[in-house]
DNA sequence: CTAGGGTTAG
């Protein structure tokens, strides 16, 4: 049939006055659905009349039909073709056809073609037709073709001046779109909605609410659905719970409360305004719930870092009997891949794999982030290889996922297999590729990686690309190369190129250099306490005691924020949290008791720390007092108590692990002969036999 | 024909 097909319109790219009557066989043949005949056999309506001024020229109406059959099946560049082989213009229905396909695709370039061709066969488009163009040279924003089309004719009409204002809004240029706004004639719903979201899209909240204010004041001009859930983005977005509360009235008043997307947008702003059990309360009460409130709903409770909740209204929307798409498995599994909760994550692949989802589709790599996130990168390589094309994003994360799982070399080479597919690497790709040749030590690779951003592939550095390359230079002790990096870059160093600076400088003791970054790291983040710390501990290496009593000082009088640390351990689908220091688990005893076992082991096989003098709270988790454990320590303790022997333990952690737990866990590993994971926020830690994968190199 | 809510890689 498709060969058919094709054959038929090969003949119809070659210029022929009179099309073989063949076609209309081409068009019953290829219409299966009833909608494609109606839509051809309906006669003209009304305004095509209007728009059709020159029935006297009229091309053969299979001309119009092959169009229309080229443009259901998105095959533009032929349909394109066509109205050029005969000068006559076209059917209203085919010219919007014609123009409908452009629109979905985007193509202005074809649009153009569609337009002159309009031009020269003496079609006037009506009112109909030329606001069809006019919204999608707006899309395109190509304004100076759209405003050619809107000056001053007579066949432009109120809608027309809301596809400007609306194309103008959406493309954030408000003060043009306001501009026409009050300069136009009348006004209705549509110009109200059009300019209020415009506001609401491009971060002027207040001025999307004040509009809206003024709107309630016009007689004959009511709020709808629409205007609502704008003028409720715009609260959320100033963190307005009063208007907001105001704007909810108001909806119950008018009842417009039927509407998935107003309750959506309700639900929203109490959730933002920090109230997302009000939000649950009006999720419940939302009559037809599609998936977007679903996944709105349970989204909300992830960021929340209310995983339990998330995951049993998850399971809720699937008893719904609702259709999961696309959305719904990259949203939870991204959710698994933040709270790291392989089990649940593989429940959703069981669960995907069994609904028989698309491996072509997005979620697939999602799959691939969550497993890579998870520490658990053979079954993320397993789900990589089974995509027939895999998309940049899966390969990133598995890229990411060998980076910061001890396997820089890996990392490396599937970033070569990458170019060699012929997908195109961005700037995150480079973050990745980076970072490899970070925690591998490749500083010469590294720079070279770097410099190949820019003149092979053609992409711009960004300040991630080079934060990247500090931490790759000073790490290895290269401090001359980092700091003239830093003076020529183009762009303003950023937080995290002065904290990966301050990073090599406390593992090299450059106090010298300390001092710089962290001067900057004040001027732009002053109240972080982890620059305070690390500092404190380069002086005290250095030995200069009065300095760190002044650090001390200082970040008491400033009120620096401190980052609580947390570790967790998922064992038997359960999720359990310490702090440092924690005595709330219920097998507390236990842990303590096994840690102050440790200790002894520890000086019986002649075990002495490094880092005597030195203050041990490297990064923001500071010792509260001496006795107490930190976070991570506690959480693999009690994972060893808590597993059969042999088991591996698998450990996170929200902040950076410190130099003396890392020590600590290796011992662990070789007494108890387990192998222990540690992700901290910076890598993977692979513990076994005494050693760690990172070659404590991080 | 013109308008609104959630969108995966560091």
């Amino acid at each position: 049939m498709r060969a058919n097909i094709q054959s038929y319109l090969h003949k119809f790219l070659k210029p022929i006055s009179h099309p073989p009557s063949s076609l209309l066989h081409l068009h019953t043949t290829t219409s299966t659905s009833p909608h494609h005949t109606q839509f051809n056999l309906n006669p003209p309506l009304k305004s095509q009349n209007k728009d059709e001024p020159t029935n006297h020229s009229q091309r053969d109406n299979k001309f119009n039909e092959a169009i229309d059959v080229l443009c259901q099946q998105k095959r533009l560049k032929q349909a394109i073709e066509m109205p050029d082989l005969v000068r006559s213009p076209a059917a209203t229905a085919t010219y919007s056809a014609l123009i409908n396909l452009c629109l979905h695709l985007r193509a202005l370039k074809e649009a153009k073609r569609v337009h002159a061709h309009m031009k020269s066969s003496g079609f006037v488009p009506g009112v109909f037709i030329s606001n069809r163009l006019l919204d999608l040279y707006c899309k395109c924003e190509s304004f100076v073709d759209a405003q050619q089309l809107f000056l001053p004719n007579p066949g432009r009409d109120l809608c027309s001046w809301n596809i400007m204002i609306s194309g103008y809004a959406k493309a954030g240029r408000v003060k043009e779109a306001r501009s026409l706004f009050d300069g136009m004639p009348e006004r209705d719903n549509f110009s109200w909605t059009a300019m209020v979201s415009g506001y609401v899209r491009h971060d002027q909240p207040d001025e999307a609410l004040e509009l809206f204010r003024v709107m309630q004041r016009y007689e004959g001009i009511k709020c709808n659905k629409f205007t609502v859930s704008s003028a409720l983005s715009a609260s959320t977005a100033i963190q307005a719970l009063g208007i907001g509360k105001e704007i909810h009235c108001h909806v119950t008043r008018i009842g417009l409360d039927s509407d998935a997307v107003v309750w959506s947008s309700l639900c929203d702003m109490y959730a933002k305004c920090g109230n997302i059990d009000e939000a649950r309360y009006i999720f419940d009460k939302t009559v037809d719930r599609d998936v977007v409130s679903w996944m709105a709903m349970i989204h909300r409770y992830f960021e929340d870092g209310r995983r339990e909740e998330g995951f049993a209204l998850f399971s809720d929307f699937l008893k719904s009997g609702m259709r999961p798409n696309e959305f719904t498995f990259a949203g939870v599994l991204n959710a698994c891949a933040v709270e790291t909760l392989e089990d649940l994550g593989k429940q959703v692949h069981g669960y995907m794999t069994r609904i028989g989802f698309n491996p072509f589709s997005f979620p697939a790599s999602s799959l691939v982030h969550m497993y890579s996130k998870c520490g658990d990168i053979d079954n993320a390589k397993k789900v990589f290889d089974l995509m027939p094309h895999p998309d940049l994003v899966s390969w990133t994360s598995l890229i990411n996922g060998y980076s910061q799982h001890g396997q820089p070399n890996e990392a490396l080479q599937l970033f070569e297999l990458l170019l060699k597919s012929g997908t195109k690497p961005d700037r995150i790709t480079f973050v990745g590729v980076l970072s490899a040749c970070t925690h591998a030590g490749l500083v010469d690779k590294g720079l070279e990686y770097f410099h190949s951003i820019e003149c092979k592939h053609g992409l711009k550095h960004s300040t991630d690309h080079y934060a990247c390359l500090i931490d790759l230079l000073s790490r290895s002790r290269r401090f001359k190369e980092a700091e003239d990096m830093i003076d020529q870059m183009p762009m303003k160093p950023d937080k995290f190129l002065w904290a990966s600076l301050l990073g090599g400088c406390r593992i090299h003791g450059n106090l010298a250099l300390a001092k710089r970054a962290t001067e900057a790291l004040f001027e732009l983040e002053p109240k972080n306490a982890a620059t305070d710390v690390t500092l404190a501990n380069i002086s005290a290496t250095a030995g200069k005691w009065g300095e760190v009593a002044k650090i001390r000082k200082t970040m008491d009088d400033k009120e620096v924020v401190k980052k609580p640390g947390l570790s967790w351990i998922e064992i038997k689908r359960k999720v359990h949290v310490f702090v440092v220091g924690d005595l709330s688990h219920p097998r507390s005893k236990e842990i303590n008791d096994f840690l102050g076992d440790l200790s002894k082991r520890k000086k019986e096989e002649g075990y002495v720390p490094q880092t005597e003098n030195v203050l041990h709270d490297v990064e923001e988790e500071q010792k509260e007092q001496n006795l107490s454990y930190h976070s991570e320590k506690l959480a693999v303790a009690f994972g060893i108590i808590a597993t059969p022997p042999g088991t591996a333990i698998k450990v996170f952690k929200n902040l950076r692990t410190c130099v003396d737990c890392h020590m600590d866990i290796k011992f662990i590993s070789k007494i108890v002969g387990r192998k222990i994971i540690v992700r901290d926020s910076n890598r993977f830690h692979c513990f076994e036999d005494g050693r760690c994968s990172c070659k404590d190199y991080w």
